[in-house]
DNA sequence: TAGCACCTATAGCAGCGTTATATGAAGTGG
DNA sequence: CCACTTCATATAACGCTGCTATAGGTGCTA
């Protein structure tokens, strides 16, 4: 197709809107900033994309695209719902790395006219959930858990990328990403031959207890045991490792 | 201040505003269709608002508070888990009532210059979370849970803002509520004023830490200690009057 | 050489947000 | 009743935006 000499104007005009977008904050780029940056003039552009949104929807689907890939290069790990975590981190991830792309993905919602490549991640996401669902973790459809995954996961990387960076705190999007995989698979227990850390679990449950304790006292446990039994149940309560 | 008469300019603006954006669906709005719907010039816009951006915010301050104002008049109900339920329930219908308003405070997010409400929202949010928090209900603290309720709720509301709203499914919804709020708070199978046992969700609670730590033996307790542990384990599992 | 696609450039339109400047109206002190 | 400030509105225009009607190369096939 093309040596290394200079790219096409095409390609030009990508890689142009793609640098601009980046680096100009969040802030609008224009048509003119582009051509002028690809050494173009504007009907070029035009005639390759036919519209601004067209080049933008293009630049998109290019880091989309890449994003997808390293998607599908992860979810080997014959974990389904271990792999569902990863694929959770891996979109945040491209959200903060891209945040620019990111908001012309999911942030621009507008009924219609959204960039399909919304669709194909939700796809893409159900068929991981499928091969959940076959190993039987799911306790909701496919294609609900995707939804509600999706949504999720949108709203945590907005939010993420919405405060200034220094703040961030990816906590935020460890805990809302437990919750809903909680809400939409079962508890993974049974397979603890490979399962190195099942220990969220037991955090989860020793919170639930330690939570439930407080509300009502068991007069299975004399007050002396019960204190004791509480100040352990606070130890596993805090997670160590991860 | 004002007779019914005429509205002043200023309010004309507003209201034009607000009706502009509500009906042409997402599609920008300009200062020119504004002004001549208000039947006044573009300086008086700007001797007002002294930006178009500030119009805007004027008009989702408007909805916003009504929308506060709403939440306020809601949260008597004493039991704070319904409560989070009923607010989330509340953002949702908002986002779905005024979709073009919700997407310049949650879509629009930028960097800096982001609408103050979402903070004050998150406030707002953070404050029923203290009250639920304070009933020891919550598992995690109020500004993280906030935080994340927030982040869930507004995925959601983006997401069902976005496809037809003929095939809106509010179950996504209430799914993902579910989730978020199991995740944050204990759950606190109803214990209204008279019962005060609750024995059932600490019974609940045990058997699942049980099952849990077969499974992965937490590093923090020594195994002398675990083994007592888990002997007040099952003492507390075993229901008293069975 | 002619014809034909394809690609790019010149020049310009209508619309945008915004503003420098000027005019009107309304209250206040002399 | 007049000067005076103060606020609110209007006229006209600037620089920018996305976009395009039209025309001019360029390289291929015949």
């Amino acid at each position: 197709m093309k040596k290394g000499g200079e790219p096409a104007p095409k390609t030009r005009l990508l890689r142009a809107a793609a640098a601009l977008l980046a680096e100009s904050n969040g802030e609008p780029v224009s048509t003119r900033q582009i051509t002028q940056a690809a050494r173009v003039t504007a009907p070029t552009l035009y005639h390759h994309f036919g519209d601004k949104e067209g080049l933008f929807d293009a630049v998109v689907a290019e880091g989309f695209s890449e994003y997808l890939d390293a998607e599908r290069n992860l979810s080997a790990s014959g974990q389904p719902i271990e792999d569902l975590r990863m694929h959770w981190d891996n979109h945040v991830q491209f959200g903060l790395d891209h945040p620019h792309l990111y908001l012309v993905m999911f942030g621009n919602i507008r009924p219609e006219r959204r960039p399909s490549m919304v669709a194909s991640a939700e796809a893409f996401l159900e068929e991981v959930l499928a091969r959940a669902a076959a190993a039987a973790r799911l306790v909701v459809s496919p294609h609900e858990a995707a939804r509600s995954m999706l949504a999720a996961n949108v709203g945590v990387t907005l939010m993420l990328i919405a405060e200034p960076a220094a703040k961030r705190n990816l906590e935020l999007s460890a805990m809302t990403r437990e919750a809903v995989i909680s809400a939409v698979a079962t508890d993974s227990e049974g397979d603890p031959t490979t399962d190195t850390e099942g220990t969220p679990s037991v955090v989860v449950a020793a919170i639930a207890l330690n939570a439930a304790l407080q509300s009502s006292h068991p007069d299975q446990l004399s007050s002396s045991e019960l204190k004791l039994f509480l100040e352990w149940l606070q130890r596993i309560s805090t997670r160590s490792g991860s």
